[in-house]
DNA sequence: TTTTAATATCGAGATATTTCGATATATGGA
DNA sequence: TCCATATATCGAAATATCTCGATATTAAAA
């Protein structure tokens, strides 16, 4: 947990909007049959609704899974991401310390 | 409260030490005797425990401020900053509920 | 095994942030 | 009024971030 890290990765209006869509997969088109049964959602859904380029948007995944807030999984050519709930209300926790604990 | 704002003014190391020191008036010099009623910091304190440069604290605390983490109050030719804790829990609360709320 | 599709990485230009020293502004005192 | 002190603002160099298109990598399919 690099506070560091994640409020940088939270700087940035489009990767905050990511991490919101991701709380609820019906935000993105319905998963391939074989996916069915597979968490998160795959990099060229989330592109597509963020409007950004491909490129970018790897780029961005690539910061929020370091910053703590995402988890990624490949499977076969598509890596999924979905959020880390337990790591996302550490960050909470640890930016509530530093701004209020005496 | 304009959380863009607040995240972009948190994304500094030295900003965020600063409210931390803002916490504890005593980790700061007494106040002189003529300051002795008045609430915060002044530039020069908060200059001197930072180790930057005085047009940079001024930025710095300037920046706070603007993210409304900080109250200023001049009093002659010192501006006193103290935390506004208030707006404080009001952020902690916004970015909990967008990074948490369904 | 060649092709196609999904994602990751690279390199670069545009823009933003960091931080400084120099200068401006405001205030209180001699 | 003139000077010293505290803070704010300005302009700029160094560095970081944003974002892209091009290319590399990986895996599946024909």
């Amino acid at each position: 947990m690099d506070i560091e890290k994640s409020i940088s990765a939270l700087n940035n209006p489009a990767r905050r909007r990511i991490l919101e869509w991701l709380k609820d997969r019906s935000n993105f088109p319905p998963a391939l049959p074989e996916h069915a049964d597979l968490e998160g959602v795959c990099v060229g859904y989330i592109q597509e609704k963020a409007q950004l380029s491909q490129s970018t948007i790897s780029n961005y995944m690539g910061l929020l899974k370091q910053a703590g807030f995402v988890i990624a999984e490949r499977h076969g050519q598509w890596t999924f991401y979905r959020r880390d709930e337990k790591n996302i209300r550490l960050f909470l926790a640890a930016v509530q310390d530093e701004l209020l604990k005496p």
